[in-house]
DNA sequence: ATTGACTCTATTGTATACAATCCCCGGTGT
DNA sequence: ACACCGGGGATTGTATACAATAGAGTCAAT
């Protein structure tokens, strides 16, 4: 039997979560909006039970909440969520530019180095998509070498939850310049194996992301 | 039709999450054990579609893995990653105090404080498990006061993670008394409305349950 | 006019049926 | 002896069928 969604290695479960899950931090669907199962299911070609699988894994996330025999509706992310996830990657990032400095490996380090020079190349051609896209590989390089799965874990989702936030963010004027900048005094504190520089570095690489994006807010 | 399990208020999914989880946490199910949907389903009495939804869910908090056509793994928690978390909420539980000292109302502080009297009462008549019990919901209180989605997410799956590891800890020789002693001091500064202090008091407590779950491993 | 019961529809909850996949294991040829 | 190939069982992946429930709208009795 032929396949309709699940040709790219997940499974259709898989690929209809990540799916609803941009939708939803794209804003496709806003809060309050009904998610219903059989509508999905017949939008995206496939039968009921991959897209419930998927609904039941937003509903842990947070994404959506169910009304037992009812609905599940979306709960979307409120501009006060981001200013909390902001705070608490505040503490967070911290932990883990120490815990990544002592751990890292040679290969990452070289690999980080890369990372950011790409984005110093990329922010030069203004193509700040991709500097976005670097951006999110980048951290996701640290929490991978910090080699601690709850780390890792909180702080990938929360780096997706904030996506889009954080690219609209990178667009305001300068302030891909100033992020490069806080990623190359990042990248330094993390090749000296200098704890205290690299926590500072990142604490302070968060905050000046956070205050932009109140700025921009304010805007 | 009559339910079989579903009885309490809970969809079967719920539950049957709930008990899965629970019993990975309680160790009856050890890491690399493999979870087959239909003799889970069967052991239940249900069949394999609310099985597969609580699998699923289990798989996003990582604490199983999935091999796509081959079957779902225990991950389980290493005593690394206790460590880890208790790191992380040394950082994050001083956001938390923060947070509910500034937000709580004078209802919940009569509750924290009702709940830390409780807990003087069953810690001197020795019920370590109520103690327990009593102390997840005084943790519980605070982070839902601090009225951040995020925050409490988190925090309150932590809790359940490590709550056997709490549960072993309080009952070290002395502990329940100190722990009593560190409670008594965080609601002091929550009445004072003592942001310093609070912040203060909670993460010395978290620190103090880690040092003592560490010390109870050297043994 | 209001209220209460009742049916009807939409939706989820659960069970089962069927398809696809992987892997072990044994046979077979060299 | 050993590599290779193929069958069959075990397991998950997906689809569909059926049950239960909530809620809205209707209609009759008061």
């Amino acid at each position: 039997m032929k396949r309709g969604v699940g040709q790219g290695g997940y499974s259709l479960r898989e690929k209809i979560f990540l799916k609803l899950r941009q939708d939803i931090l794209d804003g496709k669907y806003k809060a309050g909006d009904s998610l219903v199962e059989m509508k999905l299911a017949e939008e995206m070609g496939v039968s009921r039970t991959p897209v419930r699988e998927a609904i039941r894994q937003l509903e842990l996330e947070g994404l959506v909440y169910s009304i037992p025999n009812k609905g599940v509706f979306v709960e979307g992310i409120t501009s006060q969520d981001i200013e909390d996830i902001y705070a608490i990657r505040e503490c967070m990032e911290g932990l883990a530019a120490r815990w990544a400095i002592e751990r890292m490996d040679e290969q990452s380090l070289k690999e980080l180095e890369n990372l950011c020079e790409l984005m110093e190349f990329y922010t030069g051609k203004g193509d700040l998509d991709r500097v976005g896209e670097l951006n999110s590989k980048f951290h996701d390089l640290i929490f991978e070498s910090t080699n601690s799965k709850p780390l890792k874990q909180i702080l990938s989702d929360f780096q997706y939850y904030i996506g889009n936030i954080r690219l609209a963010s990178l667009k305001s004027p300068g302030r891909a310049e100033q992020s490069l900048s806080e990623h190359k005094a990042i990248v330094e504190a993390f090749k000296d194996r200098d704890v205290e520089k690299g926590e500072r570095a990142l604490v302070e690489h968060i905050r000046n992301t956070r205050l932009n994006y109140e700025k921009m807010r304010r805007d």
